[in-house]
DNA sequence: GTGCTTGCAAACAGTTTGCAGATAG
DNA sequence: CTATCTGCAAACTGTTTGCAAGCAC
């Protein structure tokens, strides 16, 4: 996980780059974006939001989400039954754990997912220029509590 | 890839055991399922169905494909942007090259990513059920026009 | 002051559901 | 004959868009 701290820091410099304006709403979503504590959809951003914003809108969510997909500085990661989650601590490509039951997602740290990219593409000719690996499973707390 | 014509047979047998009406349209979805042309999305398959039947509907197909999933014999690919394409051909976690161009998904033999998820998981605690490995880039294809 | 951003509401796309009629077994 | 399946239409969910008012710069 990046420093919470930089990574905030980074994107804020990155959008004033951009010229875009720093509202108080766009900084908290920022912040809570760089804190990485969590993979969070749409929605559960929204929800936290609400606490420090009596009056907000998931629309600016989801305009803000957006603009940081065009700039390459979120993961949007997709999954069946129309679930999306957003990575914008580390929105390089890397490797997750997903839990089926509590659905937390953990970043992984293995070395060898970028290589192997590389070595199956060649195979067929394909020119890898991003990747994507999940591991389905039980998070630790869940093989727990029956 | 496996061989349609047995994994049709596979298909129509599985629903049988499950005391399943087999329908012209539901034979005629499993017959494309089982082909292994393509990861196709739902309206893809509908598409196709249009041609042999003048009046169908999606209804059916989305019925067909819950079926499917429930019994574990189609693999749901949930993309970005809402994107959903199915796998019913090999429908065990497997690496997909995904185009970024031309969207063709295709299948990549791949021995190791199976164990490294066993591997990569073991760190953190985490027990590993299932696993899902893409690769991102331009197909033989796409690198080749412009 | 300018024009980007917000936030509401309406539009939108893909998926799911309810139900009456059709049909496989 | 019976229970399942089909296919239409309506409902639903998550996302996007349009626009008037607000506000960062």
């Amino acid at each position: 996980m990046a420093d919470p701290q930089t990574r905030f820091e980074d994107l804020m410099s990155k959008l004033r780059e951009r010229q875009c304006r720093m509202t108080p709403q766009r900084v908290a979503l920022l912040r809570l974006l760089a804190s990485g504590t969590d993979h969070p959809s749409a929605s559960h951003l929204y929800d936290q939001l609400k606490t420090q914003f009596h009056t907000t809108s998931l629309a600016t969510v989801y305009k803000t989400l957006s603009l940081l997909d065009d700039m390459g500085e979120v993961l949007e990661l997709g999954f069946s039954h129309g679930v999306v989650r957003y990575d914008a601590n580390k929105p390089y490509p890397h490797p997750h754990l997903v839990c089926i039951r509590c659905h937390k997602i953990v970043d992984c740290e293995c070395r060898t997912a970028a290589c192997l990219a590389e070595q199956a593409a060649k195979q067929l000719g394909f020119q890898v220029v991003s990747h994507r690996l999940d591991f389905y499973g039980l998070c630790a707390d869940c093989q727990n509590t029956g």
